[in-house]
RNA sequence: GGUGCCAUCGCCAAGUGGUAAGGCCGCAGCCUGCAAAGCUGCUAUCCCCAGUUCAAAUCUGGGUGGCACCUCCA
């Protein structure tokens, strides 16, 4: 398997540092607000990830992180007089159940920032003895990015050195501008933990280090994690950080191999919380099934920008629609597990740093190839069994089509309207059989007015939401 | 200003040296009572200029046009 490695800047073969075994730890979600479309992109291409490495053999462990502590989410705590607490459980399980809906598996591990501060202790401990952190007179802990002379080598930027005389002198006591803040120490009465260093809170990038430390690091290896993976953004400052904590505060590097997915844009812009365009996925996920927008989002190479807008959601839609009619048409059947030269294509151009491109156009002319057998020879038993076992292979490594193919054409329909529907179908096929094609025609309008098509086939009339 | 990424059919999108995958849309046909679904066929020389090479969408240089990061962000 090929990984692009955004670091190196070039696909590498992935090699894992233990045989046979994979870790991968991703950013995770501040859990403040609801998960936008962004959010649900970057857990997709790592949910893929996974699944492509146990395709090909790997025992893997997946940790994705719940960032809880954080002042956006004491800003809106505070602001909504609700308990922390309150905050940051309801948005876990928002996020949870819909990830759920859009087909991402769980991590194994999902570390929090409220249970991980020992560890964040020990790793900001570990770095003041090493000299690679220093306190100031006000108590905060800054890492030294001036003791770490390979600082900037994972972002690749240039220290700015008309930095220091533009920037006005600011109160903090950081030795360089570029210094980090490890623990913060807190002095009014919002949300403060005891630390060895006084009470305060963690900074943005130590949760990272340290859950890695905590749940992942292996002692003797040269590396954290195998990967490490995150948003594009999130390569500088968040990662630099990370690494350089890492890298100076234990005897191993954070990861071997570095991802970063793109970001998703709505309409040519950035979707972002200060252009206030968020586009949330509670919100698609009342219009749209959560594996369409599974199969639209990853539709796109991961490292590419996205580019949402509704009409290429609907020609994605499409394109699954294909995968779950060739599931009706085959309803019923046992799942073979058949080995077959399309399953081989498939993992093959997965492996390639996940080229889905590819492995949906794969699918497109299996699919193809699978109906104009069926269509001209119906009974090819052999054909149905390798067929079956290629959708099921579809399912286990990219998760598509793993739904009832009845119930997914249903989308979105009331008990009262499929019953309509029904009935008005059973009238047509009464209409019909006495060949008053009139009436029949009439009906037929009427049922496409529930917002479904219909198709008349052997096994009967079969309708599916427009 | 600094750093980096990208530019392929109307739209989405693979392909990174050997002669342009796939999907949507459109057109024609088969099938159908008519449809729908399915199937078949048709539709691009790869932003511009110059260079390297027997051979370039793919490499090099220049240009033009997008975008991202440098501050919280997936």
């Amino acid at each position: 398997m090929t990984i692009y490695d955004s670091v190196k800047k070039e696909k590498r073969e992935f090699i894992p540092q233990e045989e046979g075994k994979a870790t991968l730890y991703v950013c995770g979600p501040t859990v403040y607000d609801d998960a936008h479309l962004g959010h649900a992109k970057s857990a997709l291409v790592f949910d893929l990830l996974t699944r492509v490495l146990k395709a090909n053999g790997l025992d893997v462990t997946y940790a994705r992180n719940i960032t809880d502590i954080d002042d956006k989410i004491i800003k809106k705590a505070m602001e909504q007089k609700k308990d922390i607490k309150e905050i940051t459980d309801f948005y876990t399980e928002a996020f949870h159940k819909e990830m759920e809906a859009i087909g991402v598996a769980r991590p194994d591990i999902e570390p929090k920032a409220t249970e991980s501060l020992e560890a964040m202790f020990e790793l900001v401990q570990k770095l003041i003895d090493s000299k690679h952190a220093y306190r100031t007179a006000d108590g905060d802990v800054y890492f030294d990015t001036a003791s770490d002379s390979e600082y900037l080598t994972l972002s690749k930027r240039v220290q700015e050195e008309d930095e220091k005389q533009n920037r006005v002198e600011s109160s903090s006591a950081k030795k360089n501008s570029a210094d980090f803040a490890m623990w913060k120490s807190v002095k009014d009465n919002s949300l403060t933990f005891d630390s060895p260093f006084g009470a305060g809170r963690p900074g943005w990038h130590l949760e990272c280090s340290a859950m890695i430390e905590k749940h992942l690091a292996c002692g003797s290896n040269k590396y954290a994690v195998d990967i490490h993976g995150g948003g594009a953004d999130l390569l500088f400052p968040h990662h630099e950080n990370e690494a350089a904590q890492t890298r100076c505060g234990t005897n191993h590097a954070l990861a071997n191999y570095w991802m970063h997915n793109g970001f998703v844009n709505i309409d040519g812009e950035k979707m972002s919380k200060s252009l206030g365009n968020s586009f949330f996925l509670k919100d698609a996920l009342k219009v749209y099934d959560g594996e369409v927008l599974r199969f639209y989002l990853l539709s796109t190479h991961y490292r590419s920008n996205f580019n949402f807008n509704e009409e290429d959601l609907t020609a994605s839609k499409k394109r699954l629609d294909k995968i779950y009619r060739l599931k009706k048409r085959l309803f019923g059947l046992a799942c073979g597990n058949d080995s077959t030269a399309f399953k081989e294509k498939l993992l093959e151009a997965l492996s390639d740093d996940m080229n889905v491109s590819t492995a949906l156009a794969l699918i497109d002319e299996m699919i193809s190839s699978a109906n104009e057998t069926l269509d001209t020879a119906g009974k090819h038993k052999e054909l149905k069994r390798e067929t079956m076992a290629n959708l099921a292979y579809i399912e286990e490594v990219l998760g598509f089509g793993v739904k009832n193919p009845f119930e997914y054409f249903q989308f979105g329909l009331d008990e009262a309207t499929k019953a309509k529907i029904d009935a008005l179908i059973r009238q047509r096929d009464e209409a019909k059989k006495v060949k008053d094609f009139a009436s029949s025609d009439k009906l037929r309008d009427e049922i496409l007015a529930c917002g479904v098509s219909i198709m008349d086939t052997p096994q009967g009339t079969f309708w599916e939401r427009v």
